[in-house]
DNA sequence: TTAATACATCAATTCTTCTTGATGTATTAT
DNA sequence: ATAATACATCAAGAAGAATTGATGTATTAA
C-alpha cells in the first residue's frame, strides 16, 4: 500500500511552502528566531496576515513558537524540511507508489 | 537579492505536488510512461479531471508529453524533482534569504 | 465518408485559501 | 486599576483552484 499518512503530511508541508509570503517568513527565520513584531517590520505586512501564515506554517510543522512575556517567538523546525527532502527522495525513486518494493 | 525567479518556479513545483490526485498520477508515472486512458483506468477518475491535473503537472515541469497516434503519453521529467530537492537544500541552509552569502 | 476513440478545453458551479478590518486575550507598564 | 503592547482569532468578502458535464479537435477504424 502507498504510504497515505506520509503523503498527507507531505502535502501539508508542500502547501505550507508553496506561498510567497510564507516563503519570505521562512527565509527570514532562517536567520534566526523572530517575534511577530520583527516579521511585521521586515515584511511590512498586516499583523493578522502574518499571524495567519504563521499558523499555517506551525500546523504543518515548519516552525515552532515560544512565548516570552508578551512576545511570541517563532523559529524553524529543521526536521520539517529534512523529512520533506526524504519524502521527495522516495518519490524520485518511485518508492511511494503502490507497486514499489524499495524495502 | 533573494532569488525571486527560482522561488516562483519552486512554488509552481510545490503547488503541483501538493495535491492528492496529482501525487497519485506521479506515483503511477514512476512506474513508467502512461497514456491518459491508462491513468483513467488506474485511478477511476473522469477524463477531464485527469487532463486538468496533467496540465498543471506539465506546466510545472513535472511531466512531459508525447503524442503517438491518438494517444498522448505522459512521463515524469526527473529534472523537476531534482531541482526541487536542490532548492529545498538551499532553503535549509538559509541560502535563499536576502542576507545569505552562500557563495 | 462516417463512426468511434482519445484527448483537450470550456463555462458554470463549488470548494478552498487568502485578505481585511475588527474584536478578544494575555502581559507588562504606569 | 488603567492603559498600552503584542499577538490571536474571527466573520465577511475576494481571489484562486478544483470539479462537472458538455463540446471541440485530431486520429484511426470501418
Amino acid at each position: 500500500m502507498s504510504s497515505a499518512v506520509a503523503n498527507e503530511k507531505a502535502i501539508d508541508l508542500l502547501k505550507a511552502l508553496a506561498e510567497p509570503i510564507r516563503l519570505e517568513i521562512i527565509e527570514s527565520l532562517s536567520n534566526g528566531e523572530k517575534c511577530v513584531c520583527d516579521l511585521m517590520q521586515e515584511t511590512d505586512l498586516a499583523q493578522s496576515k502574518i499571524s495567519f501564515h504563521l499558523k499555517v506554517l506551525k500546523e504543518a510543522g515548519v516552525i515552532t513558537d515560544r512565548q516570552s512575556g508578551r512576545w511570541v517567538y517563532y523559529k524553524l523546525d529543521i526536521r520539517a524540511l529534512k523529512s520533506l527532502q526524504n519524502w521527495i527522495k522516495k518519490l524520485r525513486k518511485g518508492c511511494l507508489s503502490e507497486a514499489s518494493s524499495c524495502e
